[in-house]
Formats: structure tokens, sequence, C-alpha cells
DNA sequence: TCAGAACGAAACGTAACGTTTCGTTTCGAG
DNA sequence: CTCGAAACGAAACGTTACGTTTCGTTCTGA
């Protein structure tokens, strides 16, 4: 009783996630179709959809394997300050990325609408790494060197204002401002 | 040379309006197609799309004259800090709301797809309030009530939390919630 | 070797889009 | 009061993407 293959989508999964992210990049999110993923990755559309029920599930997972994994996680090098201020310029950049950005908005959008892929992008990104961030931000402030507030709404402050520039206001994200807010935040200079 | 009728929407703006505004209310946001909104107002497709080029387009309209000129403005009693807490807390009841919930995600949803409805948001909604906001933030800083800062930053601050658990991670906004922000922010307490 | 599962391609019905057509109503100018 | 232009409602149109079904083929493991 092997598996056909691994996880899910024989020799498919791989080629469909890449003619989604390759469209996306050539056309911009809102004209990409089910089809034109499809024929791109060479598949039927049956096969599509019988792993992934709607556009926005495809992206989901084009997120989770692009953008996630390698560039969203705080990271630790002792210094909490320097990481925080890392940290936000990563996410400065990715939200000012055309390609990443592209993939976030039209993601974010689909959620608005699609209460099941809500769902899902908040128990696969938002969850995971809120617990890991959370961990790190309570034992700085244990060891002082964070103000002592809510660690929920500490983490809030540093990284609901960038998603504001990039869902609301649309104003640029720059380095600058990422350290600016980070400082503002923390308290130190 | 009088106008027929003023600006626009003879006999109709209204009725196009509330019967958008009442259909999203009965059946949600996506659920809403232009065709409903034009049978619902009695008003033929031509004349919905000549004034309005999406449906976004007629729930930006709805979402000016329901909830933003209503609701939305920082007030002003000469006490900053109360008048930031009140205004935080209008967000989130806002944001808790399901019928003015579901509007503005949805509109804020769509504009992330649709480019001309996001400019035309930030326009219309985004820009007039800040002007304002930014005034009044600026005068107390110099009447030394509110933190030294950059007060486009100091308004992001406190307003971007509330949009990012609206349309990022989900969370509830309770009262309690508002004012714990705003403290955090202005240092009050 | 063979049976069954998964597959790609094609075709389907459905729904909403945005436009066009047409006959009617409205309203101000004469 | 009459007339003509503008705006209107209703209906029909072609188009596009959706999500599903059908069919013949390919691949896999027993």
């Amino acid at each position: 009783m092997t598996e056909r293959n691994s996880g899910r989508g024989p020799r498919s999964r791989e080629a469909i996630l890449r003619a989604a992210s390759d469209l996306c990049r050539e056309r911009g999110y809102a004209a990409v179709t089910m089809e034109l993923i499809a024929t791109r990755a060479r598949v039927g559309k049956p096969t599509l959809y019988r792993w992934w029920p709607s556009k926005g599930a495809v992206f989901l997972d084009v997120v989770l394997d692009q953008v996630v994994e390698p560039a969203i996680e705080l990271p630790d090098t002792g210094d909490i300050a320097r990481d925080l201020r890392t940290w936000i310029r990563g996410f400065a950049e990715l939200f000012t990325d055309p390609h990443s950005r592209q993939l976030l908005v039209g993601l974010l959008g689909a959620a608005q609408v699609d209460t099941e892929l809500a769902t899902m992008l908040r128990e696969k990104v938002q969850r995971p790494l809120q617990a890991g961030n959370q961990k790190r931000i309570i034992a700085a402030q244990a060891a002082g060197e964070l103000p002592a507030m809510d660690p929920v709404l500490l983490e809030e402050l540093l990284i609901s204002p960038p998603w504001y520039r990039l869902l609301v206001s649309g104003e640029p994200l720059t380095v600058e401002y990422a350290d600016a807010l980070v400082d503002a935040v923390i308290g130190s200079r």
C-alpha cells in the first residue's frame, strides 16, 4: 500500500504552482484564471480542481512555498532590537517587490471575499508565525529589552503598519520607514 | 440651461445605493451582482453602468454615504487622549458590526484587485480624513499632549492595528482592546 | 500481463459580465 | 400646448470564466 506519489500532485504540483506564479508575474493576479494555470502547467482542469478548490487556494500554496517560508520569520541573533529591525525591513521589501506584492495583495483580496480561504490563510500563515514571535518577544520583555506591554499588542504595533500601507493606504514602504517604526515602538534610540 | 436633475441619478441614485446596501446585508458582499442591484432598484443595467463602472464603485458610494461621513472622523472635545479613545473605539465598533464590516471588507477586497477602485478609495476616503487628523495631532504634540514623533507614524500606530485585525488576522475588536491600543501608543495611564 | 486509478483533452451547462437595441417616459424650450 | 432631445426600463445579445462531466489514454502495482 504505497502512495502513488508524494502527498498530492503526482507529476504536477510543482508545475502548477510554477505556472500560477509565472502567470501572476506576467499578467497580474486578477488576470490569472484556473484555465490558464491548467493550460500552462499542461494539466487538465479536473486535476487542478481535485486538489485546489479555487484560484485563491492555489495562490495560498504559491505564497507558502515562495514567500512565507523563506522570508518572513523573525530572526534570532540575540540582539532583539536588531532582529526586529531586520524582520520589519524584510516585510517592507516583500511588500515593495512587485511580484510578492502582487501575490500577497491578490491573495489577501480574495480572502476578504472567500471565508474558507481566509481561514486557511490564518491557520497556515498567521498562527504558526505568531506563535514563534510571541515566545521571542516575551523572553525579551522578561530581560528588560522591550517595553512591558501585552506582547500581542506589541507585535501588532510592529507588524500592522506595513500591512496597512500595503492594503489600505498604499504609501511606500522604505527601509527608513521600517527602522523609524521599530524605533518608535520599542523606544530605543 | 438648468440641470435636468441633481448631479447624477435622477430618480435612482438613492434607490440604487439603498438596494446595494440592502442586498449586501441580506446575502453578503460577494453574492451581490450588478444585475441584482439593478433589478432591486427597478433600474436598467445600462443606467447603472452609466454612472458606476463596477460593483465596487457602487459600494464605494454606499460606504461614503453610510459609513465614512457619519462615523469615522476624529472628534474634538479639547481632550486629545479622550478623543483618540473615542475615535479608535468607533473604528472597533464599525469593524465589528456585521453590516459595516461586510461593506468594508468587501470593498477593500475589491480594491486589492481593481486599481482604479483603489485610487478612488484613497482619494475619497483616505486623504480627506488623514488631512484633518494630522492637523489635530500636530497641534496636540506642540502642546506636549502627545509624544513627539512623526505625526504620520503616530496616526498609523493608532489606526493600522484595527485594520490589521479586520483584514489580516481576524482577531476580535473589543472596546478594551481599543483603549489598550491608544494607551500603549500615547503613553498615558 | 492486466485491472484500476489517475490523467489530459474536450465539451458541457451556468452565471455574471458589459453592451446594444428598442420603445417609452420625462421635461424644458418654443 | 406641442415638440424634440435626453434619459430611461426592459430585454436580448455575445463573451468569459466558472466548475463539472465525459471519454479515451497512460501509468502503476499486484
